[in-house]
DNA sequence: CGCATTTGACCTGCGC
DNA sequence: GCGCAGGTCAAATGCG
């Protein structure tokens, strides 16, 4: 159902061809703008459908998981209010508690790059361990915090397997202390969960991810390579 | 130097 | 006990 091929066509015409008269520029000029505007509307739609998917991978990703990892020791308290109700989403939209054992996991949007698995959650950790796990490729890295051992609290961190961008962050145990960073950096660091995108605003780590991951793409370069190429060569039969 | 990270060794629980 | 997988330790290394 996916249309791999992207179609590129570059409107462009080399400016050697092009004749100078003002009135002709002019024209082409509005023209541009009126695309670029057209462009960027389609752009904001695109990535209003690209966050709302996203979220809604998150969420069915992270309902899998919770169902995975304990299908039977469901004690008091556990999400039964989430299978029930369908309609309200938020409630459960950014972090999944389990009462049981101080055990939190958190899902948290990256950098697909980003290979470092540091998340700014407003403590400070002291990583001690990395490891490769059965059925992950990605690695799965330990950390204290660093006031340790005055604070148990320990957190894993790994990818998850099939969303790239998805970092599974699982806290256990409760700090005694405050949170080193501000209120500001929490707020940042906790919107990681994309929010309807306004006209003329992008997320700009959003754009750059997706400029990344289209540098990356081979297809991408392809078809942009013979978009160019045809192009030039139309024009050069002249 | 004083910290954090890296990374292989080591430990521990579990199924056979 | 043995082997495996996950979790931790600690010596070496890196960095400001
Ligand atoms: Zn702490």
């Amino acid at each position: 159902m996916v249309e791999t091929s992207l179609g590129i066509d570059l409107n462009v015409t080399p400016f050697h061809l092009t004749d100078d008269t003002p009135k002709n520029n002019e024209d082409k000029l509005n023209q541009i703008n009126l695309e670029n505007k057209k462009l960027k509307e389609m752009l904001t739609l695109v990535l209003d459908n690209h966050n709302s998917l996203q979220n809604h991978v998150s969420k069915l990703i992270r309902d899998r998981d919770l169902l995975a990892s304990s299908p039977n020791k469901r004690k008091s308290g556990e999400c039964y209010e989430c299978n029930t109700s369908g309609s309200t989403e938020n409630h459960h939209q950014r972090s999944l508690k389990r009462p049981n054992n101080g055990v939190k996991r958190v899902y948290t949007r990256t950098d697909p790059s980003d290979t470092s698995l540091v998340v700014k959650d407003g403590y400070q950790w002291r990583k001690y361990g990395q490891k490769v796990t059965r059925d992950n490729p990605s690695p799965r890295a330990y950390y204290k915090c660093s006031f340790a051992p005055s604070c148990p609290v320990k957190k894993k961190v790994q990818r998850s397997l099939d969303e790239p961008d998805l970092l599974l962050t699982i806290y256990e145990g409760e700090h005694n202390h405050k949170s080193t960073a501000n209120e500001h950096e929490t707020q940042t660091s906790k919107a990681r969960f994309n929010s309807p995108t306004e006209l003329g605003k992008f997320d700009d780590t959003l754009v750059e991810q997706m400029a990344n991951s289209l540098r990356r793409n081979p297809d991408f370069i392809e078809d942009l390579a013979e978009a160019i190429s045809s192009k030039i060569f139309e024009n050069d039969l002249f």
